[in-house]
DNA sequence: TTAAAAATACGAAATCATTCGTAGATTTGC
DNA sequence: GCAAATCTACGAATGATTTCGTATTTTTAA
């Protein structure tokens, strides 16, 4: 079972995220949206959106004859539970500490810098 | 076989966290210490440590007679890589994304948002 | 209307991670 | 020195995920 309903696996994911980028997709549809990076059977992909019907992580529906899938979990709330599950797991629940590791060395582009410094302005307006 | 030789699975991190933390161990305070957060059998964790032997996540030697483990992968590696996977898998290679996904809505103590600049002004320096 | 093509359902193999039982080796204490 | 306790090795069961083959159903089109 998994920890949060809202955790797909490694392979649920990529699904997922084509399912968020390109809308409702026929199964055909998502086999070659996943070709593109791999080569993975036709049925394969079938089954995983069959598995993620029964999981709740999509929906279908029947547009005349074929099935049309879509995404039922916001793209939002599952980054956010995978952000958790890995502060939790890996950096004993300090989301700042894998912040430091994730911007530690990293090359930001001005832009970037601009980006983080509004941030910091929003957490500190909404701290108590 | 793994993407790197650097990630370890969820249940060698916990180990691993343990011998980072405690140093190099007996399989026993391994799995006493296993034992705080759920009960594992000993011979579950003496499998564990013989399969990190295997992976080369670590080392032991024969102190007399028993076996001590450490840790022969370093702690900030290991993490560094753990975020590497999530933000190119979760976050289509954007370490940004997940910076903002982490902070946003979070509430920072004073000394973090400190932190946080100091952060901000080393990526300032430290870019071309 | 019926043969070919396309789509779906489903079972099962393959792989990986985790867990533990059992057997055998080693050490300890009397 | 030897029985009991401790420790190690190893195989195998379990469960989860991914993959695909085969069978069935549905659609298309001549």
């Amino acid at each position: 079972m998994n920890k949060y309903i809202n955790k797909p696996t490694e392979g649920e994911l990529e699904i997922l995220q084509t399912l968020w980028k390109f809308g409702p997709c026929t199964v055909k549809r998502v086999n070659e949206i996943m070709n593109e990076k791999k080569e993975v059977g036709y049925t394969t992909s079938l089954k995983m959106l069959q598995i993620m019907l029964e999981k709740g992580f999509c929906v279908r529906e029947a547009e005349g004859k074929l099935h049309i899938y879509k995404a039922a979990i916001k793209e939002q709330q599952v980054k956010k539970n995978y952000v958790k599950d890995m502060v939790d797991q890996v950096f004993e629940g300090s989301p700042m500490e894998m912040v430091v590791q994730t911007l530690g060395n990293y090359k930001a582009s001005p832009q970037e810098i601009n980006e983080l410094k509004k941030l910091i302005k929003d957490l500190e307006s909404h701290q108590m």
